[in-house]
DNA sequence: GACATTATATCCAAGGCGGATATAATCCCC
DNA sequence: GGGGATTATATCCGCCTTGGATATAATGTC
């Protein structure tokens, strides 16, 4: 399963490449300022391991979610360690995808009285 | 961990687990109900495998987020082979967490502009 | 009484995860 | 400019959860 198909197929999406696509959705970042991106958008609740990580990107990659880019957002200062990823649109649309599956989830639970009302 | 500690300990919730505290909201049900109705709440979306069923509901005794009761819904025709679970007061605090939780992804996907709008 | 369905339980292999480890480039400060 | 902390990527290990297969038995149906 290499970059096609229908998107239904890629659900539900593994957590850690559900925040890494959703922290590439604004900007290209590399491997390491993805973990702090989630880390801050969290508060801190989801801390992505290095082997996490690595390992999902290599994945999001071969299913065509994202791609590597040679461009520098800065490219005086760089760090010639840095590999850059941006989003593709496949990807983009497998994050909105799992956010809908998500909040399908969280309608459920509602729905069960689970949640007091709507955050 | 038998069955007390924060709740956030138990956070993630496992998918499996989360679907089935869910399915016990609303009534004391047995293992095999708590397929048909996930599969039902959720259009055939989730279909539990049995293995996953029956470890889940394991895990959820032991963690003091369901127990088994004695009684019998419709005690005249019954069927001996079942087996019915009531949620515990920490069960459904647990439930309501990851609920929460979901909600709060579902909120970053939007504040990324990954969700058009709210559903 | 035979056969499909219901119902619980266990085993197996696959996949995702956190944490540890390795290696190297960059930064900072004295 | 030399040395140590930090940044950055990558791989390995073991644990946990999962779907699917298998087993066993009670119940319902005709």
């Amino acid at each position: 399963m290499p970059d096609s198909g229908p998107i239904d197929t890629l659900l539900p999406l593994a957590p850690a490449a559900f925040h890494i696509l959703v922290a590439l959705a604004d900007d290209d970042r590399h491997g390491y300022a993805i973990i702090q991106e989630v880390a801050a958008r969290t508060g801190g609740d989801v801390t992505l391991s290095a082997g996490t990580l690595y390992r999902s990107i290599q994945r999001l990659l071969e299913q065509g979610l994202i791609l590597e880019t040679r461009e520098r957002p800065v490219p005086k200062l760089d760090d010639q360690r840095r590999r850059y990823y941006r989003i593709t649109p496949r990807g983009r649309a497998a994050a909105r995808a799992e956010a809908r599956r998500l909040q399908q989830l969280v309608q459920i639970a509602r729905a069960h009285g689970i949640v007091p009302a709507r955050a």
